[in-house]
This record gives structure tokens, sequence and C-alpha cells, in this order.
DNA sequence: CTTATATACTTGAGATCGCAAGGATCATAG
DNA sequence: CTATGATCCTTGCGATCTCAAGTATATAAG
């Protein structure tokens, strides 16, 4: 099997997401893609962005933005908002709720995120990690020009 | 972001199973985790496994293989097989098919994987990023006693 | 203005997967 | 032999996510 670094990578990623993800379930009823969304929103300025982008910067599909932001906004955690220049374009904006959500769920997440993950790596050994992964492509940017 | 390892790591598998999903499905109808169990089996004693080994080895859980078996099945690849010993437990045996099947699919397959995944990384680099990812945990293996 | 094209978003359908529960079989101890 | 508990497998259910198609809006070109 020559493709080590590569299975382990697939093998290692079922495994921690998926004890991630039972953990943070059980403690704040969020999926992982749903904290991740939820931080994206909590650092971006007026704590709002485009759908679009959020969809972007966390690789979902738009439909799966669509859906996913259905939940939060039910759960209250998210609301929508229009944007005046632009009528196609929707904001996500973190609510009170949703604030406080991801300031509570934060501290535990990550200390999981530190123990399944981190921990198993120096300082030195998490830059470099850190900057091999940097190197892997993340967007299907774009389909070259077939004319 | 304290976690940026992290995040790259989840981002870069997000981004990379999509696309090699979508190329492993177009040339060859295979999902992959049908390409992973197929491997598996490839590589096996007899090309032939427990349910429930290969299960652990690919990182599913016993239902999810008895639904990935299902397909499998019914595609031709791959065909069930009783044990005399113990009647709880069955093989999934590679057919004829099979072999032939991720024989096709190999090539490209990993083509692909060095293109998206490996290609970004010297033999030094590749070594030392297996090293890294090994140390993960796969297994969450055992509770620990509660008593 | 009209047409064409691109973008933002939603929706329906389908696939994959985990969890929980249940059935069957095995091993062990009384 | 029977009872208990573990193991292997399957099934019902629900959740997540993608793809394809459709709607609405914007932009650009004739």
């Amino acid at each position: 099997m020559p493709d080590t670094a590569w299975l382990r990578f697939l093998r290692a990623h079922a495994a921690i997401t998926r004890e991630l993800s039972s953990r943070l379930e059980a403690l704040h009823e969020l999926t992982l893609s749903d904290f991740d969304v939820l931080v994206q929103l909590y650092y971006a300025e007026g704590r709002r962005m485009r759908r679009i982008d959020l969809a972007r910067s966390v690789l979902l599909t738009a439909s799966g933005i669509t859906r996913l932001l259905d939940g939060l906004e039910s759960a209250g955690l998210v609301a929508k908002d229009r944007c005046d220049s632009d009528a196609r374009v929707t904001y996500a904006v973190l609510t009170k709720a949703g604030v406080k959500k991801i300031e509570d769920a934060r501290e535990s997440h990550l200390a999981d995120i530190e123990e399944l993950f981190g921990s198993q790596f120096s300082p030195d050994e998490r830059e470099q990690l850190a900057e091999l992964l940097g190197r892997l492509p993340l967007a299907h940017t774009a389909e070259p020009c077939s004319k």
C-alpha cells in the first residue's frame, strides 16, 4: 500500500470527527459543521456573512448551508438579514443567543480538539503539520476554460 | 484561531474527498468507502474477511458495513460466505468481478490521490506526515471500566 | 428595452452513515 | 441443561450532505 499518509489521513479524520461530533452533540447540541459555521460568524465583521461566503469558507455547498442555517435559525442562534444593495444575497447574522452559544461551547470543544488532535504533537510539529496541510488544495476553484 | 492545523485538516479532508469521490464515481461507479473496502479485501488472505473486521479496518460501524456490502453484493463485486465454526460471522469475499473492478480502478484512483494529496509533498515530507498522522487516535477502542 | 449570462438561494430526490434496538449464536458458569 | 452475558449482524429511523433543477435578481451586450 503506497499511500500510507493518505490512508492515515482518512482514518484519523473518521475517528476524530466521530468522537468530536458526539461530544459536541452531547454537551451543546451542535454538529461539527454547526460549530464551524458559528465560529466563522463569530469572527466575522459585524458577526454577519453572506451565506455564499459562509458556504465557501466551511466548504459546504450552497444547499448544504441553506439547510444547516435553517437548523440554526430555528434554534434561534442565527438570523437572516437582507442586503439592500443586492436583493439576491441574504446575510446570516449571529444572534445574542448565538454568541452565547459559541462562547459556551468553545472551551470544551477546543479542549476536545486538543485532546484528540493537538496533544499528539509538540509545538514545532504542530507548526509543521499546519504548514504541510496548508498546501493541500481546498478549492476545485475554477474549471479550466474549455475554450 | 488557535487550532490552525486542525482546521486545515478538516478543510483539506472535505475538499479532497469531495473531488476524489466524484472522480471515482464518474469513472468506476464506486464510493470512496466502496473502494476502501474492496482494497482491504483485495489484500486480505483469501480475499475474504469477517464483516466485523472489515468494519473496524475502514472505521465504519457494523451497520455501515452491512449496507455498504449490500450495495457491493448487488453489484456482484462481493459475496457472502458463512463461517463453519461460528454461525454468527459472515465473511465478505471478493468475487472475480470484484477483483477485476479493483484492478481497473486502482490505477486512476491512486493517480488522483497522488495528484490531490501526495504530490504536494517531497518523499521526506510524506514520511513525516505519515508519522505525524499515525499518532492520531483511531479507535475509541475501549471504554475505561467504570468499575 | 430586450436578451443572455452569471450569481444567490431554495427545494426535491437520493445517498451515506450513525445510533438504538432486536435477533441469532456462542461461551461460560452454575 | 439453563441462565447470563458477549459478539455478530441486520433493520428502522433520523440526520447530514450533494446534485440537479428551479426561482429571483443582477449585469452586460445588442
